[in-house]
DNA sequence: TTGTTTCCCACGAAATCCCATGTTATCCCA
DNA sequence: TGGGATAACATGGGATTTCGTGGGAAACAA
């Protein structure tokens, strides 16, 4: 699962650490790889990893061939989705679009939402986040915990 | 089962011992850690192992992909929640930001809530402790005991 | 060439591991 | 039932590794 936030800097060649525990998520996947793509609100990325982009493709496959909404996501989700190998040392290269659509400067903000991430600027982030975060008092009590999985501890 | 309440020092460089009642209980998770975020009340942490986190993911991932709500628990769930494995004795190292938040000074006090637990300023907590403790005096009344669920204990 | 991208090596800071020790709880046997 | 032995737990500090970062050389494209 992709946790917690973390702020890597974004060097003059758009090279930015993925943050060693984003990493070992995708560690095993068949490309090493990490696949990021322009939010649909814009002004940020989100990305994931194959076993994300496996259930992105099967949830399309269910839906109608020429249904509207299936093909306008299929071009935004696959067709503006990059994959992103890393460097000997767990870089990635943004490419240069990307960073001026999220505007990064200097610095990016890995968001971890479990089965997926987003990438900030940390500004626009710490905006984001302080909404998100009254929002989510004030609505706490929508958030129920479901019953137990396997009835486990 | 997270259970009863321990005070364990905190040395200079953020370590803790968490109690050992509370690591037999992630003993068998496939990563061997615990995970902690901010409270939302802010003021102290919460916690739990795997199986809570995978009760919120799927929980959430049963919500609308653009319900504001779920994105603002996403947000504020796994965004600022951290992965914390144990050294050689049992200890986890508290990030510094996480210290500071539940004002941690020397010492922590975990308080076992079943399938989650909190992380206070042991002061911190006596003080609620008070307050719940008149709060549930005051509404006694509402505090029924269910059916027992399949008979069983 | 000229600009871009990929690979490689080097360095400092920070997180992690490892070993040693005090203390408390538990067990076992007289 | 007491008392000593044994194991489990919590703690402290030093050594080691990982992680993030910067720059340059080599490969590639235009």
């Amino acid at each position: 699962m992709f946790l917690s936030t973390t702020i890597n800097g974004v060097d003059a060649k758009g090279r930015v650490s993925v943050p060693a525990g984003f990493r070992a998520v995708v560690k095993n996947d068949p490309e090493e790889k990490i696949y990021v793509w322009p939010s649909f609100e814009g002004g940020y990325l989100e990305g994931g990893g194959q076993a994300l982009l496996d259930r992105y493709l099967a949830l399309l496959e269910e839906m109608d061939p020429y249904d509207d909404a299936r093909a306008a996501f299929e071009q935004t989700i696959f067709g503006d989705t990059r994959g992103l190998a890393f460097d000997g040392t767990g870089r990635v290269t943004l490419p240069k679009d990307l960073i001026e659509l999220a505007g990064l400067d200097g610095k990016a903000a890995f968001v971890g939402l479990g089965s997926r991430f987003e990438i900030w600027n940390p500004e626009r982030l710490a905006e984001r986040k302080a909404n998100a975060r009254s929002f989510a008092r004030d609505n706490k009590k929508s958030l129920k915990l479901p019953p137990r999985p396997g009835g486990g501890a």
